[in-house]
DNA sequence: CATTAACCGAGACGGTACGTCCCGTCTTAAG
DNA sequence: CTTAAGACGGGACGTACCGTCTCGGTTAATG
């Protein structure tokens, strides 16, 4: 404090600290509703309940259920790996299968409510494109750059379109349910995958005729 | 499926028929109330007052809110139309622009819904899937058989996994909103389809392995 | 019904009529929980878990917690008797002392209580004046009047001050609490209102200095 | 009250002293509040916020809403005064006049409030029967024994009765609202009380029947 | 051509959950 | 040791809809 007390720190403030054993019990008793009776059963009294912990508590850090979940599962540590075999096929098919195999078992239900959730609610549909969804997306195409660097494909291929081939279809089969989620289907959609990777002319051809 | 199906004649009863009238007045009120205030203000009440129609008309008739959506949205006389150009590329970029193009405008707020609420509810996700849905998948299926025909592409291409490819994407960008639904989109769309069907060796040989 | 069916009936309106059996549990338990636990911990929640019913049931029927103890008080059967001796004193003095009686026991709790809510709600203040409170002070002004005409006291005595001046110390000693509701302030009541319509020229003289 | 009111010395802890400035910022919140948006949006909270206070320091110095607003008002300069005029009937009229009419202005809801809090909270019952309500009481009670001492009135004559006789029907006014608190009724109150007051013989007669 | 069964509007019912308000208590950092 | 700030568990509020249940009244095929 010699002078110079330019308010650069996080603002310290004053009162009551937030309890971190509040927001450990909310989230535990999220996931433990959502794994038990499912997220439709999910109520923000329900959890206030199962947690010790009143309402006003939730919602003075959680807009509504949907965040509390999806709180729930980013902080849950068991992280998706980012495969590095050195090569494209093998890196691809390792992201791509575990996560069709997770949506097939646990995890679809939660993903669904997710989605769902964010149909209706503009600010949680961002939370959720920003954060889990991204996620996801960076990983692939920090694949596909590596990929690249190794010169194994050409630098014209875009990742961002190759994203959309990959997750598109998996959210697809898994909110419409018209075709299993099995490895099958993995296999199908990591082989699409790396034919549009392999052979790109095509798309730099139709930038420039967009550009027309 | 070869005709008769009039299930054992339904014996048309005694009774007061079903009022036409009602039945119009509640498609109009649960689109008018979609165009006005969307979905999530969408309420069986709601559309009972607007309709002017007891709420017991509507249960009679409707299992749920989505049902009333779906129905409003399938009895809308714009359908889609089957492109018939004689070029495979010409079909596709034909039957997916323009999809594109409505979802970017009205139609997306509403297949939104349609999709949110059938992740809570399986009975109406399976009526989407069935008729909605499937609907669509068809009309792409069948510019591929048809081009098969005409031997412009092989008969081992996978018209399921090609609708997949198209639509997946199609609802991924339309849920998580992290791209846009413009017509650059549904030209990539319709190149990585071509792609996918020009060369389609890759398909089979999955096949086999995934038979081992 | 000879012709004429002027609209005279209460307009029998259309659907589902009122439950009477709601309403009756509704009361029961009102009473119930004023007797046990008194009216502090009578909650509409409350009342509604006790009776069984839904709060939207009360809420349609009574705007407040107030109305359904003023509504079971009133419809309770026990209603103050009219006293009639033939002697004005012994009239006052049966009218007072029961009901000083019941105020310094279980009435007591509850009438403080519905005074204290009419302070705060202007519309219940009315009910109750109008309802319950003028009740009582018609009972007096009936007395006084037969006194009046048995010729017992003069015409120029004012009954409507006479009311004040009886309930007034009653429900001051109730609400201050600085005194005893006992047989003693029972007959110093009564012996007070005597005294002042008995001899009674001067409230009249007021009323004409008033009139000045 | 002969002075020398200073406890034994109330030993000056250490620490920092209580805050005269809160202290007065807490009271003027809350009589700001009482007399624009009333008593019943009067809560602990508000006051805190509008005197920038936190709540713990309130809940240190006042047990609740009521003895803030009791202190506020207590603490207002503006006293009864203690009529002494040399006659009994100018001396009461002076004393009954200008509260009836402080009643039926701006002393009216707060006098309302402050009662009906009394009714649920035995404490603040107390509290203000002990200062507030006995303030009142024994300024009449000065009066008259001042007039028995004058021997305008004889030594039979009971204070106590006299005082539920005037500040009853006040109240009862006042709070049931079946009349008007003018200079009429102030009148008439006087002349009940000089009536009373004047032939005392039968008060004590009833004691001795009381006795029996 | 009367019966009668199914329909219709209105609207009350038991219920669940919502999001808010305020209570009285507590835990910080600052003075 | 007090203060401002503000989070905490808790209780009740009044509202919105849910899907069901009576009511009084239509409306057409059937007997």
């Amino acid at each position: 404090m010699t002078g110079m007390d330019l308010e650069t720190k996080p603002k310290t403030r004053a009162g009551r600290p937030r309890s971190a054993e509040s927001r450990r019990a909310i989230l535990q008793a999220a996931l433990l509703i959502l794994q038990t009776t499912g997220y439709r059963t999910l109520t923000i009294e329900g959890v206030a309940a199962k947690a010790g912990v009143s309402k006003q508590t939730i919602y003075r850090w959680w807009p509504s259920a949907g965040y509390i979940v999806l709180e729930a599962l980013t902080s849950d540590p068991q992280q998706q790996p980012m495969p590095d075999t050195g090569s494209l096929y093998d890196d691809l098919l390792e992201l791509i299968r575990p996560m069709v195999r997770a949506l097939a078992q646990r995890r679809g239900p939660v993903m669904k409510a997710l989605i769902a959730e964010a149909q209706a609610d503009a600010r949680f549909a961002e939370t959720l494109r920003t954060t889990f969804m991204q996620q996801h997306r960076d990983i692939l195409i920090n694949i596909v750059g590596r990929a690249q660097m190794r010169g194994e494909i050409g630098f014209d291929a875009d990742p961002e379109i190759t994203a959309d081939l990959v997750y598109g279809p998996m959210l697809y089969r898994l909110l419409n349910g018209h075709g299993e989620l099995d490895d099958l289907f993995a296999r199908n959609l990591t082989a699409s995958a790396m034919r549009l990777l392999k052979g790109t002319p095509a798309v730099t051809r139709l930038r420039a005729e967009a550009a027309e």
